[in-house]
DNA sequence: GTCTATACACTGATAGAC
DNA sequence: GTCTATCAGTGTATAGAC
């Protein structure tokens, strides 16, 4: 089938490697934040060698850049199911719907974010001064645009921003902490369907929609 | 005046050494994390050399508990205007507005805190299981009172909680992010005072509540 | 491409003079 | 109590054999 199997095996290893590398890290960076990860941690959690770390990324900051990145695509490409064609009562609980999502499947892609945040975003600034500034800006514009057509009650399309993203992510970024409040038991399905249901409610409420 | 003016000038300097320590302690930790704040940092920071440190403070990990315990002591006081004598209306505004508060005033410590929650909170999981847990429960049992003396909306108290927690703190561990979204400048007077008032009447409203 | 051995830098902590 | 000099340990990154 291939014209040449051996590269293609060859090539097929190593994006198996930089993945395997890439998922450790972004375990290791969540739990010990930059400075405390270690390339030799990344390389056990890996099952692999040290050296074999900084020959597929030259540096642990190019490693960490690559780890942050990923997150901010995910969540870019959730940002799309904000579609504001769909009116605000639809694209607000879908969004809230799929951050939620996000904060459960890729927890630790969340704590790295927000701990790259909470150091003044030192690697990923650009990001936040494009695509993300861009993203919020356009999307602020449709809520305002509701907001004129009396769809939705008055309130800054900034802070309601802040607020989907800081419930959602709340729900990732301190879960060690609700956990242990839950009887140091991991939120259930059930409860898990609660969180979302309770966040959309309040939020759509807040704004003078229906939540159902 | 003083029995003793040199023992007290000693135990003057003595406790204002350690508070410099403190606050430059809680700055570096905020920006570069347990693993990445050298003592040597927090010593230039605080203004005297890296032994003095180790004087006050006999290990790294000694300080950043009391930098840790300070915060969460701070917030466990605000805690208390969540006067629930008050009805569910006064109670949650305030505390609404005390922890916005704090947040602008003391965001370090907020950050400080996350970090360690982000991590897995290995330094104060006793806090959690203490004193967290059971103001949590306590509240949690008056929001579900007023709840069944119809006062608020059928909602679950602890994601109640949570999303406040969650949304005033944003503005401490995400503050930078949010001011680069603000063009790059720190919220005004102004501006704090409209998040405020976001945030409180998006939750008000959220479960049933008058914001005003 | 893979892995062992090692160089080089840095950090927390302390000993000991003042 | 204060501060300089230093040690022991650890981490990133790389050289070089395979």
């Amino acid at each position: 089938m291939s014209a040449d199997p051996i590269a293609f095996r060859k090539i097929s290893k190593r994006s198996q490697n930089q993945k395997a590398i890439l998922e450790a890290a972004e375990k290791v960076f969540a739990e010990a934040g930059f400075a405390g990860a270690t390339t030799q941690l990344i390389a056990d959690v890996a099952g692999l060698p040290k050296a074999n770390v900084h020959y597929y990324f030259k540096t642990k900051e190019e490693l960490y850049r690559r780890v942050v990145y990923n997150i901010f695509d995910i969540w870019m490409e959730a940002a799309s199911a904000f579609d504001t064609e769909l009116g605000p009562r639809e694209a607000l609980s879908r969004y809230i719907d799929i951050k939620m999502d996000l904060a459960r499947s890729h927890p630790n892609g969340s704590r790295v974010w927000a701990a790259e945040i909470l150091h003044g975003a030192p690697i990923i600034q650009d990001y936040l001064e494009g695509p993300l500034l861009e993203w919020s800006t356009d999307r602020g514009k449709h809520i305002e645009r509701w907001i004129a057509n009396g769809e939705m009650d008055q309130i800054d399309p900034a802070h309601l921003l802040y607020m989907i993203w800081s419930t959602t992510q709340h729900y990732a970024d301190f879960g060690h902490q609700i956990e242990t409040l839950n009887g140091s038991k991991p939120l259930s399905d059930e409860q898990w369907q609660a969180a979302k249901l309770s966040v959309k409610t309040i939020i759509l409420r807040g704004v003078g929609l229906s939540p159902d």
